[in-house]
Formats: structure tokens, sequence, C-alpha cells
DNA sequence: CGTGCCGGGGC
DNA sequence: GCCCCGGCACG
């Protein structure tokens, strides 16, 4: 317990300095922390090094008087000839210059924060803590990223990071995709975009966005492969900015129930935020249109295969709140067209009987799909004026 | 003007 | 409930 609690104070602090990107991996087992730390990296001691550097934001964190390795001089060498090599174009060594980075505390929250509502699907990422926080407890907001006031779910995310980046946690069902970890010594932060990833590593790394430093960011970091990419692709329910843990979290969690639960229930500090969190997450899948949700940009990594008729729809998916009898077709078509779109647009959670109307879809309703002249076969709805169900927008 | 569909009404 | 339609907004 004082172990992991330690650990965990620390990972969080990594997480609260450098973004909330590391959300996505919320899910993963996160007992396995306490075996994490030092494999993280290739050959790299990171979590030495995190450690170390930041010893004076986490005394309070410490106070267990768990030991933590120090860095010895050969995990210094270790990092200058691993700098060396992959910075090739690098001419200060970065060991010196992380330190510090440390410290700027406050303005790297500042940039992160920023990131919430750009970034792509990074960007989502940290909107769902941001989401989550507050809704178990209203007070609870980004403020509680700072160091002084860690939150048990800041552990688990941070300790569930953890955990999936070794090796031996593949088995965990993670919420990962494309993953991207940086390479710079004593972060190790996985994001989930490249994009992310490269300004993580511009601002944090670089000291700034200096136009000379663009191209060599894509030295500090590299791609994680994670086996969630097969298995997300066949989300019934191809959402753009919720697909991700649409697919990952709610399908999977509800068909195989324990399997990913089992971190935060064996956790000893699962008791209030991840449970919570891992509800607000599946309240939110009932809600066509969670005003939470921020648009992706349409360049963003998506993996929304959308699957023709028949394929791979047989899980029984969250009801529309159109909820009519409707065939099979019908009920297909609503899962693909109408979450997508409503998700997307970011509806207001209020729709239904607001009086705006929706733009003309380009769809083609049964009107025009059939006819006037065989009016019998529209949908009922087409038929008695309604909006259509067989083809929505 | 054709179309989609909301709101309302009849049964 | 089902069914229809007036009327409006949109393209």
């Amino acid at each position: 317990m004082a172990a992991v609690r330690s650990r965990a104070g620390l990972n969080t602090i990594q997480m609260g300095t450098e973004g909330q990107e590391g959300m996505s991996y919320m899910q993963c087992c996160g007992q396995e922390g306490v075996s994490v730390q030092k494999k993280l990296g290739p050959g790299i001691e990171w979590s030495a090094d995190v450690s170390a550097q930041q010893t004076n934001l986490l005394s309070f964190s410490r106070s267990s008087g768990v030991d933590l390795p120090y860095r010895s001089p050969e995990s210094v060498e270790m990092d200058e000839i691993m700098a060396a090599m992959v910075l090739t174009s690098l001419s200060c060594s970065p060991v010196v210059q992380s330190p510090p980075q440390r410290d700027l505390l406050p303005a790297d929250m500042e940039c992160c924060g920023g990131e919430l509502s750009d970034s792509g699907s990074s960007g989502y990422w940290s909107w769902d803590h941001g989401s989550v926080s507050p809704a178990p407890s209203p007070s609870v907001t980004e403020m509680d990223r700072s160091p002084g006031q860690l939150t048990d779910e800041g552990l688990h995310m941070e300790l569930d990071q953890a955990a999936c980046e070794e090796p031996e946690a593949r088995r965990c069902k993670s919420l990962s995709r494309g993953a991207y970890r940086c390479l710079w010594p004593g972060c190790g932060k996985v994001l989930t975009s490249r994009v992310g990833m490269k300004r993580h590593i511009r601002i944090l790394h670089l000291g700034g966005g200096s136009e000379q430093s663009h191209r060599e960011e894509d030295f500090y970091y590299t791609e994680v492969s994670s086996e969630d990419e097969e298995t997300a692709p066949p989300s019934p329910a191809p959402s753009f900015s919720s697909g991700a843990w649409t697919s990952c979290s709610s399908t999977q969690s509800q068909s195989t129930p324990g399997h990913q639960d089992a971190p935060f229930q064996s956790s000893p500090l699962s008791q209030s935020a991840p449970s919570s969190v891992w509800q607000i997450h599946t309240e939110h899948l009932y809600q066509a249109c969670a005003p939470i949700q921020v648009t992706v940009s349409p360049g963003s990594p998506t993996f929304c295969s959308w699957t023709p008729p028949g394929d791979v729809q047989q899980k029984p998916q969250i009801p529309t709140s159109r909820s009519r009898s409707v065939s099979v077709g019908e009920q297909w078509l609503q899962r693909n067209s109408a979450p997508t779109r409503s998700q997307t647009m970011s509806a207001s959670p209020s729709r239904g009987h607001c009086s705006f109307r929706k733009g003309r879809g380009e769809a083609k309703k049964c009107r025009k799909v059939y006819g006037v002249e065989r009016r019998d076969q529209w949908c009922t709805a087409c038929r008695w004026k309604k909006a259509c169900q067989r083809f929505p927008d």
C-alpha cells in the first residue's frame, strides 16, 4: 500500500506536469505499477530520473518513506548516450535541461491545459479527464492536477499509464491505439497523437516553439505499438470523437466485465474517483449527444471503419433517444449515421423538442429513394411526414 | 419549388 | 396509440 501510493503520487505529478494526455491509459492494469518503474524505456531508468528530478515537488507524496532508487552515474551516462544516439542534431544535453523544466509546473500546466481543446485525439482524452472530475465532485477541476492536491483518480490514471508501458501489461485492455512515447530522458510520456507528442516535446523539452526545433521532435518520440489497434476498429458506433472510449470502454467492459475493471476494483485507491470515472464514461455513452464532446479535427486519425450493413452489427448498442420499432436495417442506419453526426456536432443535450431544425442532410430519404408513387415502401416516419428513420442524417 | 419534418389534430 | 396534414425552414 505504501509503496503503491508513493509511486502513484510520483506518477501523478508527472502527469500533472506534462498534461493529461496520459489519460488514455487509465484503464490499464494499475496493480502492476510497482514493478513498472524500472522497465519503462529502452534501458533507461526513467522512474529514477523522474523521481530525482521531482523530489522537490514531491516531498509530500513521499512521506511514506519509501526509498526510491537514486539515479546512479551509470544511468546518467546511459541517458547521455541515448540522447546522443537519438538526438544526433542536438547539441546540448537534455539531461541537464530537463530538471529545471520540472519547476515550471504552472507554465507547463497552462500549456497543457491550452491543448485541451485544440488538439486532436489527445485533446479529447484530456477532455475526458476534465469532464470526469467535476461530475463526482464538482469542485474538482484542473487545479487538482497541481502537486498540492493529488486525487485518487489522478493516482490511478498515472499508475495505470505506467502499467501499460510495461511489456507484460499488454494483456490489459487499454484505450491506447497508436501511441507515441516520448524518448526524452526522464520523461517517457505516452500520447495518443503524433501532433500532441510533437507539441509536448517542443514545448516541454525543446523549450518553446522555435521553428528550428520543429523537425527535431521526431527524434524524441517513438511509436508504441498497441494491440488495441485491432480491437478498436470494429466498433459498431464509429463516432469520431467518442469512438475511442466508446469502442474500448463501453463495449468491452460491458461484455466482459471484470476484465478491465479489475485494476480499479483491486486497487486499494480506487474507491472513489475511478469507479465514478468509469460510470460517467458509460453514462455519456447513453447520451447520444454528449455536450462535452469536442469536435475532432477531420484529419485526426480515427479508427472508425464504416461497416456495411449486416457486417459487425451484433452487439446490442445503446438505444437511441428516438426509439421506435424499426427494422434491423433502420437500426444500423441509426447507429451508423445519427450518433456520428450528433456527437461530432456536439448537439445540445436537450435536443428533441427544441425548435431548431437540423440543416438539410444530404442523405436520401424515403421520398427520394422510393418516390412518391411507392409511398407504401417509405418508412412510417416518412409516411407520416416525420423525421425519416430509415435514412437519418 | 421540392423536400424534410415539426407541430398539431383526427380517429 | 396510429395516421394524416398544415405549415415552415431549408436548399
